[in-house]
DNA sequence: CTGAAAGCGCTTACAG
DNA sequence: CTGAAAGCGCTTACAG
């Protein structure tokens, strides 16, 4: 009966060799660490690998070399602005280095994160970046059971098992409240994130060290916790100024806060910068189109997400040093920081 | 010499056999499809292997089945906020059954889109979906040659080769259109995108055939040619405002562009539905927190991603009729539109 | 119910 | 420079 190759299964190493009339280890060979074998011959078997359509198939190949060329992210959601940007550095440092990578959204459910660290094992992942803030902490103990590095990136837990590349939150949460003391604030209040992130103890706590550094007294009634989110922002504009002596300026944890900040502020009839002063942390491509644009601490994401990447790669590389990378925020004045009103 | 066993390599079905007293067959069978299996060597195997720490190697079991669980999903840039959404639905679907997902970006580098074929060839994927518009065209020649079925998610040239899942982006678009004709406005003007995606020319149409519906002129001059982003729709703005009869309200390509428009019109000092309506196509999540929030179209991007997950899978189990599925959009009223001011 | 064997598609010492 | 062989970690007929 003869073969119908209509849709056929992908050519293998075997049929090439058949095709070029040498073994397959040959093939191999020729396809890849060509050190020693016929140029010749090479050439020959590299067109009739072309002209056959053969690709190599990573799956043996991993199996042989015990390498997977493989890289798991981990993130609380991929739909999250921060998040994406983060990944599209990862991917495209990985990209370029011929790593794939596994998304895999950890969401806020216990069961799907518990299920991506099992699915990971089972991948045979060469490593692991973190981004999601909750699931790092699960895989520190896996890792050095499996000895796959894993780098966290603004993320909690960074222990003596992992790597980690984090936005220097202290320093830029004081610039940006520096920022708004400098413009004649003195009643600067901070809307954070109650979920227990570090990155808000450390953004608290630049805004601390500036009031300090100011001589301003720290007011427990000037700081909400938001949630990171539009809605957090908009409680905390809500609370803030219905206060008897509200502040003049608002330094949010985020810029999903600020966003949420800067609508409620309009729904109660205000205006930004006039009545207060916002500013917000990510630099989210968004920001730049707020009304008014956002004045916000730049977190250079696509840049960090590679920073990540290839600290992997240097790990895999051979490199056993532990990486703790410290990236440095930048303040981006825009338009909704002012002096503040004159007082009546 | 003993064997220290710090950071071991995982354990493999081997080693679980050797522990059990059993063969590795047997132990394959007890793990998974344990149809005939002696109950207490399945419990007493189970019970081994979780002891151990033993998870099958997915590499393994790939290059035996000959599946890898694996699908490939290329988006132009995970940054877009559309394309986070779906992929996010994606990825929830595929983890709830167990596969898992290459995230690739293709980018609009030529090269990095080949590359991105090439790639996906050698990983053997059991799937596509591609979010991505200009990639779509490339994967069809290779998927006859390979077999694995593709889903196009909003993307041009579905063909018969192809399955899709789609917005109904002429009804959608018509029915915004006539919300806005609804409200009293008789100049509408269309910001679009001038890259020539399918997603534009099937919008525009909606446009034109809710101008025709209601008797009302198109106005060439009235359409503009964006880019599907902020700036285009500011560009959009300014041409049109400065026309010597200018619209009174603009159906936006999609809500960045909408959000482009909004800025610009704030920065002409006009205002948003009072001077001008618009309407934007997408509901990003964003847009319930722009001033004033946008009245839209919601695609509902998390469920297209599930749908087309699902579609691959319905494919993967054996259905072997052409998927083209269509999603209706639904119109979102918030406060960008209003009826038109009173002539002076 | 269980084991031995073959095979999935590669890589890589080991010989020659 | 090239081939035969073993092995990576699984699955699955084939016997028994």
């Amino acid at each position: 009966m003869a073969e119908t190759p209509l849709t056929l299964k992908p050519a293998s190493l075997k049929d090439v060799a058949r095709l070029a009339g040498v073994s397959h280890s040959t093939v191999s060979r020729a396809l890849r660490n060509s050190r020693r074998v016929n140029s010749e011959t090479i050439d020959k078997i590299r067109r009739i690998a072309a002209e056959s359509g053969y690709r190599a198939s990573a799956v043996g190949r991993s199996l042989a070399t015990r390498h997977t060329n493989t890289i798991r992210v981990v993130v609380t959601t991929i739909t999250d602005a921060f998040a994406a940007e983060v990944v599209s550095g990862i991917e495209e440092a990985a990209a370029a280095r011929g790593y794939s990578i596994f998304l895999a959204n950890s969401g806020a459910d216990p069961d799907r994160e518990m299920r991506v660290v099992h699915t990971l094992d089972e991948r045979r992942v060469d490593g692991i970046v973190v981004t999601a803030s909750r699931v790092g902490a699960l895989y520190v103990p896996m890792l050095s059971k499996m000895g796959v590095p894993i780098v966290l990136l603004n993320n909690q837990h960074p222990s003596e098992f992992a790597h980690s590349v984090m936005i220097a939150n202290t320093d830029a949460s004081s610039a940006a409240t520096q920022h708004l003391i400098d413009l004649g604030h003195r009643r600067i209040a901070y809307i954070g994130d109650r979920n227990g992130r570090q990155s808000d103890t450390e953004r608290f706590a630049g805004y601390r060290h500036a009031l300090d550094a100011a001589d301003l007294p720290f007011e427990p009634e000037l700081v909400f916790h938001g949630d990171g989110n539009p809605e957090g922002g908009m409680e905390g504009i809500s609370r803030l100024l219905a206060l008897p002596h509200p502040p003049t300026a608002v330094f949010c944890y985020d810029d999903m806060t600020a966003i949420g900040a800067l609508r409620q502020v309009r729904k109660l009839g205000l205006h930004v910068p006039d009545d207060i002063s916002l500013v917000g942390f990510d630099d989210l491509p968004i920001v730049r189109y707020t009304d008014p644009p956002l004045t916000t601490v730049r977190q250079p994401m696509p840049q960090m997400g590679r920073l990540a990447m290839e600290t992997l790669l240097d790990i895999l590389a051979g490199s056993n040093s532990t990486h703790n990378i410290k990236v440095p925020g930048e303040l981006i004045v825009r338009e909704s920081t002012a002096p503040p009103k004159e007082k009546l």
